[in-house]
DNA sequence: ATGCCTTACGTTATACGTAATTATT
DNA sequence: AATAATTACGTATAACGTAAGGCAT
């Protein structure tokens, strides 16, 4: 039977063109690549180049063949990564949210829980988090929206509301609620990685100069300078204790969001511990 | 990459439970078989067997890995299969027919028609016929009825009629026709091979001794012998000169099968001369 | 003259077999 | 004792690189 290498190698003969390219390519002397070749149409029994002395060309069955071999290292390659993906999912979970505060929560929850297995977490869009859902990549996602598909599971988790952080020397800091137009334009501190919020806040306050600070950079500059900041109440009980702060309800229907927990349907049952504990 | 010789190996021991075993259907010695399995899983960084001192299980990983092996493995040999198949079907034309009339016509034909490409033939069964054309083995099949189906093309080919060869000194050698029921109960002389003529002469003639002889023992008993026998138009026409038999022609319905020429559509240009011929 | 493919020849890497070791039934 | 897996060690095969040769542009 011919082997793996030599479809991959039959693949680079088909891209480049000519044996020599392939070879470069493939980090192999021509004259290993035209044997390699050689075998392989010996091992079909079949003809896959023409050859002149010094060219060479796939023939109609070396065109069938490439389709084929194209078809089966891909294969090869995916079976690769679910195979590592599942072994992943099977000793770590992976959590994904859609933003930061449900990873100050369940995954510190998730160690307790699970202490023999490792717990990692990710920031990313809503889409890359569904369809690493479908891979198998994370064995949870924390989504902005219900998802009903076959073979994803849904509960919902909790909400989400934003707050002004305002120094109580600004002028709106009397306020029992805020809009965000309200202080469209003001320069604000902007903590980094926000995942969704950070479109949120950008699409309704465009005028906003947002000075984006890290994690320590942040509650530094909060606490030592008199610039407008966000919180939210999942922010201000998992994050800051009080501080030198008014905190604000931002009323705007788009600063709050309802997290979903998605995960496989068949690891209902290993996550159900979790799903008690968020209750 | 891992190779496909190490996934036939995984899947061997998959079948076989054990790796002495399984090296034995290999034959590897099991030293090859343990280590060609180790590298697999390091290639894949991914363990599939949980290992005790002398006992090797697949975990739930390796399970999982076979699955996709399996898939591979088939591939790779529908690979060779496909690619063989169309190759032959470049350099040769293999005609298939579910009787041997139609196989005394079309390959001479052919020969003269397609000088520079083989021409091969095989009787074989309706449905065998069919999947074959699917699967591009045969270039050209002659079958008892019309096909309508995507990817196939069907034109007529022409009827054969079956006929009694009796010995003028038989007591029905003077009919104008008879039926199959007529010569019921008495021996018979029969060619073999003759595809599906032989399920229709056995199933009328239920009661009826055949002595089935090859092709030149079967016209030497003809000439020589008393026994009746069958020829039809076809035969007459391509096999045997006008002899001392008198040829009544058979009245069933049966006994008269129209001939289709079914082919891949694609292959329509290629046998159009054949076509013009047969007209 | 340069680029490209093939063949010849010697080398290396990798998979293999034998045999020893350990553990289980 | 028999069966089964792993490890150690030497070997053989198969793929490789270098180099030489031929042909075409």
């Amino acid at each position: 039977m011919f082997e793996l290498y030599q479809l991959e190698q039959l693949l680079a003969v088909s891209e480049c063109g000519t044996l020599s390219q392939a070879a470069e390519q493939l980090h192999l002397s021509q004259s290993a690549l035209s044997r390699s070749m050689q075998r392989l149409e010996a091992e079909l029994q079949v003809t896959l180049f023409t050859r002149q002395k010094n060219r060479i060309e796939l023939n109609e069955c070396g065109r069938m063949a490439v389709e084929h071999a194209r078809r089966i290292v891909e294969q090869a390659r995916d079976m690769a990564f679910r195979v590592q993906a599942f072994d992943r999912s099977q000793r770590t979970i992976l959590v994904g949210s859609c933003a930061p505060a449900p990873l100050w929560e369940i995954p510190p929850l998730l160690s307790g829980l699970y202490p023999d297995r490792i717990i990692s977490s990710e920031l990313r869009e809503p889409e890359a988090l569904l369809s690493g859902l479908r891979e198998g990549v994370y064995q949870l996602a924390v989504l902005p929206f219900a998802v009903e598909e076959a073979g994803l599971a849904c509960t919902l988790y909790k909400e989400e509301h934003l707050f002004f952080s305002l120094p109580p020397a600004h002028p709106l800091s009397g306020r029992k609620g805020l809009y965000l137009n309200d202080l469209n334009g003001e320069t604000m501190l902007l903590l980094n990685r926000l995942g969704i919020w950070e479109t949120i806040v950008h699409q309704r306050m465009p005028d906003t100069r947002f000075l984006v600070q890290e994690d320590f950079a942040f509650e530094t500059l909060v606490r030592s300078s008199a610039l407008p900041s966000f919180t939210s109440d999942m922010g201000l009980k998992y994050r800051e204790g009080p501080r030198n702060r008014i905190n604000i309800p931002v009323l705007d229907p788009e600063a709050n969001i309802t997290y979903y927990c998605v995960y496989r349907s068949e690891a209902h049952k290993e996550l159900s511990s979790l799903f008690q504990a968020l209750c």
